[in-house]
DNA sequence: TGAAATAGGACTGAAATAGTCTGATATAAA
DNA sequence: TTTATATCAGACTATTTCAGTCCTATTTCA
């Protein structure tokens, strides 16, 4: 379907209102949920995964919350989706997992490494856009 | 998660089999059915959708079958794209039904404007991408 | 008339997504 | 030391989408 995520958007949402609001100061997940209108629990776990992937420092605690951990201009969306999306390529067979040999169509069907081609046009357009770019 | 359906992959290996094929006859369903292994029904539902868009011509009764419309290098990855996948936008609010004001996130949350940008280039690669080159 | 082909709608099972619920851990402040 | 407010984390559920099947009708050639 060649759709982004939900989360992903969530996640771009997200990552836009710290930038956005970022005086030195954590921003909480329940501030977002509010602002954005998603859901409190969706907005944490989409945020405890952007800081496993770095992106974003939490900090526990009364007075705690998120902050960025680069400037919105060093951060681009394919870091974001590749935090989120547990799969981004077009096709199943351009996974880590799915390797050529997986392919059950007349060999591995050929139209793959075209189409790879057309996945790292993809994917160096996600890696040209900043949250700068979103703000 | 932004994969290409399997219904578009299978388009694209259909189209490429019929390119490939072109002694001037028609190329049967079933043809491409066994020939890449995919179900004889759902080549078949591909095929008549492809039909719909005018990107091959069919023939039905006995010797029937199909052909391309144009030639391999005036068929672009984006009109096939468009022919199967319902929903080739990469948000739900960018199609034609989703308007601006179905957004329910604070006020059209603001992502859409630039995320359509990278949904412009993304469907730029597509129309970049002809038949010809997945043969 | 029969065989071989497309046309098309209804249906089902499986998988992915979106979202919820519950409890644990950490920390600042009263 | 207690309490309120945060993050952290895993299990669970409902919904939607996708992939594939089934069945029937229609067309055409020999």
């Amino acid at each position: 379907m060649l759709k982004l995520s939900k989360k992903t958007e969530y996640a771009l949402m997200a990552v836009k209102y710290i930038a956005m609001n970022n005086g030195g100061n954590c921003i909480t997940a329940k501030e977002i949920s509010s602002g954005y209108k998603i859901s409190f629990e969706l907005v944490s776990k989409i945020l405890q995964q952007l800081t496993k992937f770095n992106l974003v420092q939490s900090f526990q605690g009364v007075k705690g919350g998120y902050t960025l951990t680069r400037s919105p201009n060093e951060i681009t969306l394919i870091e974001i989706i590749k935090a989120i999306e547990p799969n981004y390529y077009i096709t199943d067979c351009m996974g880590d997992t799915g390797s050529v040999n997986d392919c059950e169509h007349f060999d591995c069907c050929m139209i793959r490494s075209p189409l790879m081609k057309v996945q790292k046009q993809i994917e160096s357009i996600f890696k040209q856009t900043t949250i700068n770019e979103i703000i």
